[in-house]
DNA sequence: CATGAATGAGGTTTCATTCAT
DNA sequence: TATGAATGAAACCTCATTCAT
């Protein structure tokens, strides 16, 4: 209660997360993530500095995690066949939207951010984007893939996790989901490859 | 549909829909919009109910041409084969997202709408999923396709064209993008897939 | 009541001269000027840019108007004897007082003004400051005064006149206030000049 | 006066001094005086009640400073002619201006202050007018000055000194600036007094 | 005594909406 | 029908003050 306290700033951040999920960005009062958060309005301004910067750090840190656990991952898996590693993605990615229901409702609603402008974020966005497409690549070049492009690939794999896990039926489970999207990936849902032009 | 001016209704949407999808709800003004459209603020108001209505509105008509769009290609193409059905989808969707790029920025950015909440256009979001269900369906039951589970593919599809029209290249054509959503829709990544477990 | 309105801007100016004369700057809240000029918060704002806008136009409007005053004055009277433009000037300076017994208060309480930063004020100033002092330099060369520095007498005399408005006795009349400040600026206190050293 | 550490009362005043001169009340925070000072915000409230009684208690010990210094020169020079005195009370308030340029900007830039309400500085300002009307009329009955009004003079020796320290040049001397009011005070501006109605 | 993190009342400002013209 | 001046509720944010350490 009296250094300023990592602990205090993820609480922040975790509540923010809940209440900017449930409602759209100007619906969300910062009084109320205060009183969730059980915290004085103040509070709030010496952690963040306005209301789109605790938003933005929301989103920020939340898909800089995804990164990270991404990339550790892959780096484990290095010499696994590369199916396997996408099937590690795309598992990542799965996860990740469970354990972070808010965060998928979040990305690409931010806007322009002053501060830190968009940039950084886009940035982040990025990073997944290529660790994504450096494996197909790995895969094309080990002869274990085919891929025209695999930079738009690369983007396709999140968008199916993401409208999956946004207007996907309540029930589903991690597991059929990954399988699925997986499936998908991998040969498609062609049944005899021959009739393909 | 028959307003006083119907033209005058649609300059006000067409206008709303670029400044909506340049900034976030909260950021996009009214005023602005009136400005932008040549049009008092007053004037809004005699052809919508309230910003909310109005950028619901904006989404729900659009989406609705979509649809409307899809189902008459579909029932055009429904003898033949599936996959080019398929085709058809992606094109369609595809060029709907080089024809309206706001909308897929939009979509989803919604929230709560008091008024006419949420329901019809959550509803035509499902009118879109159930159409293309129902085709791979149909591929299924015709044995051309193979899929354990099309209400997520069909949740895939729409996802896939998103991501790559948000943030893809700037510069990729609709060809490109139409045929590689199809190819790894119908074939997948894997090069050999007898190696697919 | 529709076209913006010269008579309302006026009517805010007045009214928050009246409260920025009784409390100090951040005691006068923008709520009550609106409320003692039966306005709308938000009108305020269709005038002004903010509380620090109307605050600096407020003080510097009425400036101006001194020193044209002042300037038409000095224009008709520049045939007769220095001696007496400068009793006009004392005059004008004090009627002034009396007539906007506010704006003696606010001069020089200002502050740093974002939008027209000080400067054009500050500006203001100075033009009353140059009329004095010319009168002077004029008085000297026609040989009628005497003043080894025109340019802090010029400063000296508003100094003068802002002191007893704000200090002196409540009922001192205008005359009387004019006769002393031209009796010290003219002849001085001293009875006897040959003792001056 | 005997607070626990004298020395960081000072210091308090002086920063609080520097700060409140460049800007107006409510722009100054006190984090900023606190920082300033390099001392904690909360120590700031050990040795003033509050914001508004350090800017009281600022302005109130620079005035009864001003008033002592001014009190002992004229005890000294009673017996001298009283234009001698008029000269120090001239020379003291220029040199209190040098020293202490903050509190010519300072005074009257107050307002109501809620505690020990205005009273006690008003009364010190006071005793300041006074001490030199007094002189005046010491004068007068001793048929050196000639003076109508004695208790606007006294008005006016302090308004020409703060006008000049404020607005003058910045590059005047004490020694220039002394002389000059004491030359308007005493013989005014007029170079044949036979011409003065 | 000293600190600075925490607080929350209250201020400025915005902007959706109304309504007189 | 069209307008845009007027409104005032409501939101963000500031900052004087408190108090646990």
């Amino acid at each position: 209660m009296q250094r300023p306290d990592e602990q205090k700033r993820q609480l922040i951040i975790d509540t923010a997360g809940r209440l900017f999920a449930a409602q759209p960005f100007h619906k969300v009062r910062l009084e109320d993530v205060a009183a969730a958060a059980k915290l004085g309005k103040g509070t709030l301004y010496i952690y963040f500095e306005s209301k789109e910067d605790l938003y933005f750090t929301l989103i920020y840190e939340g898909f800089t995690k995804l990164v990270h656990q991404l990339r550790d991952q892959l780096e484990a898996d290095s010499e696994r066949p590369v199916i396997d590693q996408l099937v590690r993605i795309v598992a990542a990615l799965v996860a990740f939207g469970f354990q972070n229901p808010h965060l998928f409702e979040l990305v690409r609603t931010a806007g322009t951010v002053p501060g830190h402008t968009d940039a950084r974020w886009r940035e982040k966005g990025k990073e997944l984007q290529v660790l994504i497409e450096q494996t197909i690549r790995r895969g094309v070049s080990r002869d274990e893939l085919a891929d025209a492009h695999p930079e738009l690939t690369a983007l396709c794999i999140p968008g199916m996790v993401r409208s999956v896990m946004l207007f996907g039926p309540r029930d589903v489970d991690e597991q059929t989901v990954t399988q699925q999207i997986v499936s998908v990936l991998t040969r498609g849902i062609v049944k005899d490859h021959r009739e393909v032009r």
